[in-house]
DNA sequence: GTGAAAGCGCTAACAT
DNA sequence: ATGTTAGCGCTTTCAC
């Protein structure tokens, strides 16, 4: 690999002279910066991270903390994230927190150590229960930008980007209504993350605009292995004449256990889910969707946070980005 | 952060004995060691990542590159990586090179750039399909280790992982004629990748094995919005009463549209499906299903390749590991 | 057993 | 307009 040093001693000049000429500094003649350029292409020189890291206290590194890489939305996210990142010349250290406060802990430490300019985060469901924020609060005193996106927590003084989730299931709700449904049943996966909250308000709020008092009691899942069970027994003991799932499996397993236990009721029932638009595919018919956008979350999430870095003067006050969801629905 | 220099003035002695007693070097006495690593604890001393790669030319850090991160099978790999290098205190740069042999070349040429220790890759289809792996056949002159999973290419001569991709399905398709199936359709969306020629080589062999000579027309899947309607096709114009499918999505699809089309026959058919075991709950019934063990891929590539980079004396010789997958069946 | 000094590749303040 | 120099934090050789 090329180094400033082999560039000078090729071209007769100082080390500083080449350096200054790459960074396009105004005391250096066009002329020596054109051949220090070209011969900078043709060696294919890049510079040394390390070096660069050491002087200049940046990295050009960003770090994600993902609560679950397996969740299609969370993947989603990271490529939009990634994709940006690439072409703005940055590299992306990812972790994982699992839902875990000491992994989400232990993440943060470590990208710390790695100097990143800046973390994206979305925090996992236990730190969210202990409201305990010590390790993200810490980071700007390191000069480290944070931002957070889809799970937000209030607490933090930083941007943040998600999808409207109040607004988005409003929409989705009056959908189903202007459809002539009446009775719509909630299901969720979600616990008691605010994001499930906004949701449900968002449900409740559709239905109390259009007068409908009487709602289908919500159903909370809890873990995938019984999901079946409490789906059959939840379809046995209600009527229902449409089901809105806010989070990304419930729904389609919902309409596969109708089709398969209780196929002459399914046709009289409208299912929207929160899923992937591929994902909306996996079942027959194709389930009705709404789209959290991922890839622009990570996107949008980026160019943000790139902002913040390079301080492109933005407003001191932190911004709150909200998208509202795309509804697909037939 | 505190630094050499700090540690070396609080204890009044030089940078250099420092850096020997953190590092253990035998020319100190037991007593400095101490000291010094007492205070090093208390101060939360790291070393500098920047000032390391610099010097000692390696950066404990390791690069990924994966086809398609949307796929929750790479995701898991990931995962398994990503647990492992933690602990090993190896960082991990995440590419995505969404099955192109551009987008390849780029992630592996930003590796190279950062410094990388060594690579894992799951080689993209274009690339795969174009035979071109210069790039990757150039890291080993640069002194960078490369392993691949999953999408093995047999010209690049390294170490790598993988499902044993025929026996895997070997067994899966003899599991089904030992449950009396004899009329076994497969269905592949994965194009003409190794891996589904190896899988489809284990269902013949199987077949072969039990002298059924007659097996059903192999249908190819092209993209996810037409599979709805082939599969219907493919349903009404073939007699089976088995399917096996070896990707990890089309399986979902078939079994629930049968389940809509086709409830009457539904029952005469065992389906099984390469997916993971979470998504094998998203039908109803749950699939049967192939495990690829993501997870145990992404460890055992990642501790391949630790020990390749830190020189474990490994043979010369390229390891080529085949786990076989776990089949769940009822 | 401990320390001084050089140097990894780069930037920037300060000469010239 | 160009060059000299110091120094970022660390390891390592060589001297004491």
């Amino acid at each position: 690999m090329a180094t400033l040093k082999e560039l000078a001693k090729s071209l007769n000049v100082s080390i500083s002279t080449v350096s200054k000429a790459l960074n396009d500094a105004d005391d250096i003649g066009e002329e020596t910066k054109k051949r220090v350029k070209e011969l900078a292409e043709t060696l294919n020189y890049k510079p040394n991270k390390f070096a660069l890291g050491l002087k200049t206290r940046n990295s050009r590194t960003i770090g994600v903390v993902l609560p679950d890489i397996q969740n299609p939305y969370f993947a989603e996210v990271l490529y939009g994230i990634e994709k940006e990142a690439l072409e703005a010349g940055y590299d992306t250290l990812i972790c994982v927190s699992n839902e875990s406060y000491q992994q989400e802990v232990k993440s943060v430490r470590m990208l710390t150590e790695n100097l990143v300019d800046g973390i994206i985060i979305s925090i996992s469901k236990e730190t969210l229960s202990l409201k305990d924020f010590a390790h993200l609060s810490s980071l700007a005193s390191k000069k480290i930008e944070l931002l957070q996106f889809d799970r937000v927590s209030p607490d933090l003084d930083c941007d943040s980007v998600q999808i409207d989730d109040q607004e988005s299931v409003r929409n989705a709700t009056q959908q189903l209504i202007d459809s002539g449904r009446k009775r719509i049943a909630l299901i969720s996966g979600l616990g008691n993350l605010n994001v499930a909250k906004n949701r449900i308000q968002g449900y409740k709020a559709a239905l109390k605009q259009n007068e409908i008092s009487k709602f289908i009691k919500i159903l909370e899942v809890d873990s995938l292995e019984k999901t079946h069970f409490q789906f059959k027994n939840f379809i046995e003991q209600n009527t229902f004449d449409a089901v809105i799932s806010i989070d990304n499996k419930s729904g389609i397993i919902f309409q596969n256990i109708m089709q398969h236990h209780f196929p002459e009721r399914i046709k009289d029932v409208k299912i929207i889910s929160f899923v992937h638009e591929k994902d909306a595919l996996l079942t027959s018919p194709p389930l009705n969707y709404i789209n959290q956008r991922g890839a622009e979350i990570g996107s949008f999430s980026f160019g943000l946070l790139k902002d913040r870095i390079s301080n492109k003067q933005l407003q001191k006050q932190a911004i709150h980005k909200k998208l509202t969801a795309k509804i697909n629905f037939n």
